[in-house]
DNA sequence: CCATTAATGTGCA
DNA sequence: TGCACATTAATGG
């Protein structure tokens, strides 16, 4: 059985779905169900590739559930995690910057919920609905500003700070609150956090552990919780842990 | 259970 | 850091 590749037709889809939406909060019911009537769903095990770097962008995605991770490949093969996308979002949004082909590759971080359209419908939503342009250029921006950010850090910060600017970014982003602190919302590994950092998985080990110790963060196989968060900034602004 | 694989941790150049 | 290897946790018979 594979219920992660079926793109089903659903009994129809309720229009409070996408009626809180920022993209989409502004129409009013009936406008909601148009842009429904167009969609289609799929929901998605952890780990599956939405699309592809490079791809024709055949269709554009609302994430409604589940975290998708945004990455591209080096000319060497290695992965390198551009950014996390939280339910709620759009994307694979190419008509937005412009492009007819995807620029990165998206993967389910978690299972997932994901509405689509076909691309070709993307110009009418920009014309016809309002809101929905001025919103999808806002993430957009936000997009390009984290990744300018992060930019800025590869070349100016060491490592351990690098690695906590990501822990904190990711519990801003994803973060759920638990006893105890606030745990990053979907199983990620060192080997991730090293895709988003520049490093290995063996020195992003090394770093937990001692945090760990500190008491700064908890981590369990695949889950990591930031315990003080306080502390992390610090070590974020070049402090040392203690 | 046991075997296998994935994730994590450690020692050392 | 980078790498080889050890340890531990999840997964599928």
């Amino acid at each position: 059985m594979n219920p992660t590749s079926a793109r089903k037709t659903l009994p129809r889809l309720d229009e409070s779905l996408l009626s809180h939406l920022p993209p989409f909060s502004r129409l009013d019911r009936r406008q909601v169900r148009e842009i429904l009537d167009l969609a289609s769903v799929r929901r998605l095990d952890e780990g599956v590739a939405v699309f592809e770097e490079g791809a024709p962008a055949e269709r554009f995605y609302m994430l409604l559930d589940g975290y998708i991770r945004v990455m591209r490949i080096t000319p060497t093969g290695e992965q390198v995690i551009a950014l996390h996308i939280p339910a709620g979002q759009l994307f694979g949004i190419a008509k937005a910057i412009g492009r007819d082909t995807y620029p990165a590759t998206s993967v389910t971080a978690s299972e997932a919920l994901v509405l689509s359209w076909p691309m070709r419908v993307w110009d009418d939503f920009v014309a016809r609905y309002e809101g929905f342009a001025t919103e999808t250029y806002k993430t957009v921006g936000q997009r390009l500003g984290e990744m300018n950010t992060r930019i800025v850090e590869m070349a100016t910060q060491q490592v351990e700070q690098r690695v906590a600017n990501a822990l904190l970014r990711l519990i801003n982003q994803t973060g759920r609150k638990v006893e105890g602190g606030i745990e990053i919302d979907f199983p990620i590994t060192r080997q991730d956090l090293s895709e988003m950092t520049g490093t290995t998985l063996h020195t992003v080990s090394r770093l937990l552990s001692g945090w760990e110790k500190d008491g700064i963060v908890a981590s369990r196989r695949k889950r990591i919780t930031v315990t003080d968060p306080h502390r992390l900034v610090l070590v974020s602004q070049g402090h040392a842990p203690r």
